[in-house]
RNA sequence: GCGCCGGUAGCUUCAACUGGAUAGAGCGCCGGAUUUCGGCUCCGGAGGUUAUGGGUUCGACUCCUAUCCGGCGCACCA
């Protein structure tokens, strides 16, 4: 239930009908009238660009036709009650009682899934996907928070989405890792002193996973590295994937889907996929273009198997197998995302890092090549964090090897606050997240403001001994909002606008931004009755108005709604 | 050098509904309210050539183009 989009149907309609009183021929951009929320001053509940839209095609002044378009519509549509014309020819509608009160018990019949569109996509979306070598750090935190709330957006409009992890449990720096934990064991159980040398993973963690290793595995034989790699790989595997899993269950993220690197090369998906992507002329034996950067003396050309990326806007071909014939990164990926194409996915979306940002053209390429442009590949990167503290960018000076993990960010704000304040910014910016504003309580620390706002509603429901879940609705005609409450059901009505904006541009940012909104119009309201005790919503422990109750549910509801997507818990008292 | 992202008020903060009206918030600054249903809350004010030049049109922060500045990326790594 979107009111501008019920209202625009209905007027396009109503004007199509009485095209020839109008004396409008064209009606072709019909399609590109619109029905927004009209500017803050204006005081209006609606407005539309319908008379500048078609003056133009009709060859009509946009005021005339404005003229006529307002009678025709205020004498039409009982859900408006006043229309003026303002500026170059917009219509600035405001809607009469029957009108409002239609509305808002649509709204309590709603409820939990008011804003809501129903759509029946069939979306995979990867996130997250962190080398499995040890627990997540703050680089991935914002991703992760990312994929899981568009996951979320995207099914409360009733899309089937799968969440997926693609873990990349092969390659050079799989080998490290294991090597690095078999030398912690080896320093464990022979007392052979680990070198820190370069491509070894130093961080005290690995000491802790193989110390796991050992006391789960007394009879593990560790005198040859390459006999042992199997099982060691298998075993720091599941240490280092449960320690991610456990970073994640605590940032409130559970994935559907673990898929591995290693079972899609044993399982000889590569070789398939290369094959029919052969079969299609998009793979050949041949030679890659020398690196554009600077020259380096590596660099030599030798016949492989290239993806012709170039056929789909890529300014270079690409690898697909390395000097020694093994597949490349990218070619296990290729492999990978035709595997979600077989799986029937309609939408598939990826989530990366800014350092990312160069892979997205080949993926995309290799989409579109593997299903002949039939399955959109959406790539959304997120930009950096940084992180501040007392007014400082915020390091741990701890030894070489280290980082920020999310687990370092837990231990100072509480998983609420993370994933409010990483959604509070569009992905396509850096990120500053302040230690210090995110535990204040004041007007500073959106999470804080938000989560109060629903916090004071439960006061005064408590008060006035109901209930938030308790039906309601208006039942006569003798609602009478004030300015306040006006402004509120404005934005209360614009609730189902932002949900399909976010979800349509993939920005779940606008969710805490319009949250933010709406709180402070309620503390707004609440604190006039501050200044002013006529404006107090509760005298003698009942309710004053029963319009304010009206609207203390209405914004409970939106804020409630809201903060299920963004999977931000709320509090009745704080 | 090439590619991607960004450049909006004094600001190491950002919005602007996929081309609409007088470009909005926050911080900071100036002024005011408040012994409350629930606490650092609220109201008002000043502050703008939307990086720069050109173009597209009834209309441009938004599209095109050139330039400048900042970030990231440019492997046979993952």
């Amino acid at each position: 239930m979107n009111i501008f989009e019920h209202y625009l149907h209905i007027i396009t309609k109503l004007v199509s009908d009485n095209k020839h009183d109008l004396k409008l021929t064209n009606l072709k951009d019909l399609k590109n009238v619109n029905l927004e929320v009209p500017p803050n001053h204006f005081n209006f509940d609606l407005s539309t660009n319908i008379s500048l839209v078609l003056a133009k095609s009709n060859n009509l002044k946009p005021n005339d036709l404005a003229a006529e378009l307002k009678d025709l519509i205020l004498n039409n549509i009982t859900h408006f009650y006043k229309i003026d014309i303002a500026g170059p020819g917009f219509l600035n509608i405001k809607l009469s009682k029957e009108g409002m009160i239609s509305n808002i018990n649509k709204i309590f019949e709603k409820k939990e899934i008011y804003g809501s569109k129903k759509s029946d996509g069939f979306y995979n979306i990867e996130f997250v996907s962190a080398n499995p070598t040890g627990p997540m750090h703050v680089g991935h935190c914002r991703g992760a928070i990312f994929g899981d709330v568009l996951s979320n957006l995207l099914l409360f409009n009733g899309n089937r989405v799968v969440k997926e992890y693609y873990i990349n449990d092969y390659g050079n720096q799989i080998h490290n890792f294991v090597k690095s934990v078999y030398l912690r064991l080896r320093e464990i159980k022979f007392n052979e002193k680990f070198v820190i040398k370069e491509n070894l993973y130093p961080g005290e963690y690995i000491k802790e996973i193989a110390k796991n290793i050992i006391k789960k595995n007394k009879e593990l034989n560790i005198d040859n590295f390459d006999k042992s790699f199997e099982i060691l790989k298998k075993l720091s595997l599941e240490n280092s994937m449960s320690l991610i899993k456990n970073d994640l269950k605590q940032l409130g993220i559970v994935h559907d889907n673990f898929f591995s690197e290693t079972e899609l090369v044993e399982k000889n998906l590569v070789k398939r996929t290369v094959n029919q992507l052969q079969s299609e002329n998009y793979v050949e034996d041949g030679y890659l273009d020398p690196p554009k950067g600077e020259l380096s003396e590596n660099w030599k050309k030798t016949k492989r198997l290239i993806f012709k990326s170039k056929l789909f806007g890529d300014d270079t071909d690409r690898a697909l197998q390395k000097n020694d014939g093994t597949w490349t990164y990218f070619a296990n990926d290729v492999a990978y995302h035709a595997d979600k194409i077989n799986r029937k996915f309609k939408n598939l979306i990826n989530i990366l890092g800014a350092d990312h940002t160069g892979y997205i053209t080949r993926i995309s390429a290799a989409v579109s090549a593997l299903s002949k442009n039939k399955v959109k590949l959406n790539c959304k990167v997120c930009q950096l964090v940084k992180l501040y503290k007392n007014g400082k960018p915020f390091k741990m000076s701890k030894r070489a090897g280290d980082f920020i993990s999310v687990q370092d960010l837990l231990n100072e704000v509480n998983k609420d606050s993370i994933r409010f304040m990483m959604l509070n910014r569009s992905n396509d910016v850096e990120l500053d997240f302040d230690f210090d504003k995110i535990k204040e309580k004041t007007k500073d620390n959106p999470v804080f403001y938000v989560q109060y706002a629903y916090a004071r509603i439960n006061s005064i429901i408590r008060t006035i001994k109901r209930n938030l879940d308790d039906k309601i609705s208006i039942n006569d005609n003798s609602f009478s909002p004030n300015d306040y409450e006006e402004k509120i059901l404005r934005k209360i009505f614009e609730w189902p606008k932002v949900i399909e904006s976010a979800s349509y541009k993939f920005e779940p940012h606008k969710i805490p931004f319009y949250l933010y909104e709406l709180s402070t119009l309620f503390h707004s309201y609440w604190s006039k009755g501050n200044e002013d005790k006529n404006f107090r919503f509760i005298e003698n422990g009942k309710i004053k108005r029963k319009e304010s109750l009206i609207f203390l549910y209405l914004i409970a509801i939106v804020i409630k709604n809201g903060m299920k997507i963004l999977g931000v818990s709320l509090h009745e008292k704080m």
